[in-house]
DNA sequence: GTGCCTGCAAACCCTTTGCACTTTA
DNA sequence: TAAAGTGCAAAGGGTTTGCAGGCAC
């Protein structure tokens, strides 16, 4: 149903396992099996669902760890979060069909529309998973002030 | 800069209490002062934005009024919520560029890949905001099982 | 005047953190 | 064995809620 076969989870794993020693981080039985749970499932689950997950092979885990061992295989590019807005929530007075620019490094979000992705309903990707009623396309980049900042700070530190 | 006009907003201001008055719900100072301070606005604030630029006109708002009143405007489709994931955390273990159907109802998503989303980098209706890094197109509808169930649920209400 | 709405404060939920103990390397 | 990682419990931050008084209708 999800399309991973249980090599690629383990797979996946010894890649992260290798990753961790290279840089110093321990491997732990916790993290391992963190890491395993999200990587055999196509469901995205969120940090208690997983707990629940893997305390069926490890009984003693505690939901910090597993919160801990996330912002971990995060940092670390083994997994990511859905949705760049992992803040607080906001609001839009637009009601119209929109799509949006969001700068990954200020949260700058600018509206913007084009008919031609508001028509993008079908995918040769999607597998019939249901019956699409919307699009939403975000294009992610760095705004201008953010792309001059950033560009102000690479020539401070070469010179 | 965000191209919204006074008489713009004001029109969005009108609408929506036209829509209160309609459905019996009572039409307040805060109400009215929160719309149109999100209506002005094409920066998408969150609800202590808000809050700190509503209290310069109402100065003995509460930051609660504004949650409620933004629940409110929610509830009745004046405003909308940036990302349908407004629960919390989720993961995927899925590193690689792709895309997502979710599925508004139950929140099952779905990731899938499509090249030509992939390369959707410019759009003619977006503004030099920025460079973009990367596109993400969220499918938005109803599973099947989703679906099923409300068909059912039509069924059973006719009968 | 009646009932919805507000402000206040306390509760709530998800997530993070401080600390002492355990485990990895 | 030294440092990093874990479990526990308590704190944090955003959001919601119960209640008494206030305001729209």
């Amino acid at each position: 149903m999800t399309g991973i076969t249980e090599k690629q989870v383990e797979e996946r794993v010894k890649a992260f396992l290798t990753s961790c020693r290279q840089q110093g981080i321990r491997v732990t039985h916790q993290r391992t099996e963190i890491l395993r749970a999200l990587a055999g499932t196509g469901e995205h689950p969120d940090a208690e669902t997983l707990y629940r997950r893997v305390r069926e092979r490890v009984p003693a885990i505690s939901l910090d760890t597993v919160y801990r061992t996330l912002r971990l295989l995060e940092e670390n590019g083994a997994i990511v979060r859905m949705s760049v807005m992992k803040e607080r929530a906001r609001f839009d007075a637009n009601t119209s069909q929109h799509h949006h620019f969001v700068c990954t490094q200020c949260g700058l979000v600018r509206d913007f529309y084009d008919e031609a992705f508001d028509r993008l309903k079908a995918s040769p990707g999607l597998p019939e998973a249901g019956l699409v009623d919307s699009v939403y396309v975000e294009l992610r980049g760095l705004c201008r002030s953010c792309r001059e900042q950033r560009r102000k700070e690479r020539r401070t530190r070469r010179s």
